[in-house]
DNA sequence: CCGATAGTTTGCGATAGCGCAAAACGGGAC
DNA sequence: GTCCCGTTTTGCGCTATCGCAAACTATCGG
């Protein structure tokens, strides 16, 4: 097996506080692999053997209903950890991963994660930090579900998405992986066609720059007035 | 101060893996307050100074936008913890934590935290657990904002409640705190009228008994009947 | 006992956004 | 270069739900 370099993560929040034998350690018990694009990491209701670390690429964790519909929980950037199933004493997955992009990630065999916490107590503590944000995120999107149009909430999610993982151009920023119309209807509560029709409308006032699977925020500033406008505050 | 008896809280998840010993140490740290019915435990972005465990009582944690919109949170039951802001890395309280009932708590200092951790790491093993299994439930909830009608989240909402807070009657189950239609409504994301006006229905029907501040489950499984009915199967 | 107050019910438009359908488009495979 | 398929765009009617307004009613304090 490929030793992974400890320095490509010893910066990451998950290992704040753990010396650098330490890390060595922890990092023995995992291994690397690699997920071309859309293919599934793993399913939701499978069995949680392992949980990931994402080092490359772009992960899209997703959840179904017994009838089929999905929402898109959240984007996973480089440097997260995701199928936490085990730290939260589930015995399954809550959702399904699939790599959006080409990925490689680190793995660890579910069984190993008691021993970790015991040996390295931090690792509890920041794994706790990170999930306790994600509460708070997932607390903040449910407040916009409640309050917001959907206008707004699509712009906020663009938002997020950018600051997360945008790549910075010349004019604007480029949201970094492939994600469809769909897949913003899923994180905002709507449908393709209402994020299409949004979309249209602030391409043709420069706003973005979209095609494809493609999202550029052209004014990002614009963009962040209108996920703050009130529901009837201004004429279109 | 009053002594807290070890025995009243013991089998909580939240000290489970802890020995009596260390069980009695943690407790001297801790305080306790009453808390009367309709006051305010905590206000959403005061300083976080304390974390709190619900001996008896219950409370609500609402979240309030900038433009003064509520939702709520949750409701807080007997034997959980609340105002964890410190384990997630916030120095502010996100929330606002009301007592729906005369309450009584446990309090610590949120300095305590991390000392406590690290004398008792299975504390955060077990906080983990529980932070993230609201992340579940919160996701839970983003899905069914996402899918499903208000009709079915209301359902939802009141088939938790009753799991969660509900009293056993002869015929059906009562929610057993003070809620109205407006915290229903702040807890499925609409409004307290499209809420009463469900209600109303399904008294009519003899699914529930509901009054100022009461909500009887004449029907349960009536109700989950209902909450689990797609979109658009069967009449009305 | 009575009035004040907070919660609830109900009616009636208004509308944001859905659902369906069809057409246009773009990119990759061969 | 051309075909095919997944994505996007757009039109149009529909309806669940909101928003406002007004009436109603328990409950509590005095």
């Amino acid at each position: 097996m490929a030793k992974v370099d400890t320095s490509l993560v010893a910066h990451l929040p998950l290992f704040a506080g753990v010396t650098p034998e330490a890390l060595d350690e922890i990092l023995r018990e995992a291994r690397s692999a690699r997920y071309p694009k859309n293919s599934a990491i793993f399913e939701q209701g499978a069995d949680a053997q392992s949980f990931f670390l994402l080092l490359h690429g772009h992960v899209r964790a997703a959840k179904t209903t017994p009838t089929g519909e999905q929402i898109v929980v959240r984007y996973v950037a480089p440097g997260e950890t995701f199928g936490l199933a085990m730290a939260i004493g589930a015995t399954r997955y809550p959702a399904t991963a699939i790599a959006v992009d080409d990925s490689v990630v680190l793995i660890w065999p579910t069984s190993a994660w008691p021993r970790l916490i015991e040996r390295f107590p931090s690792l509890a503590a920041n794994t706790l930090q990170t999930v306790g944000t994600r509460l708070q995120e997932s607390h903040t999107r449910i407040l916009e579900m409640s309050t917001q149009q959907v206008e707004q909430r699509v712009a906020h999610a663009l938002l997020r998405l950018a600051k997360q993982s945008g790549k910075k151009l010349e004019h604007g920023i480029e949201i970094d992986f492939p994600i469809s119309r769909q897949d913003i209807a899923q994180m905002t509560g709507t449908t393709l066609h209402t994020v299409s029709r949004i979309l249209s409308g602030w391409e043709s006032q420069g706003l973005v720059e979209s095609g494809r699977q493609r999202i550029i925020l052209r004014d990002p500033h614009g963009i962040v007035v209108l996920a703050e406008r009130s529901p009837d505050s201004g004429p279109a």
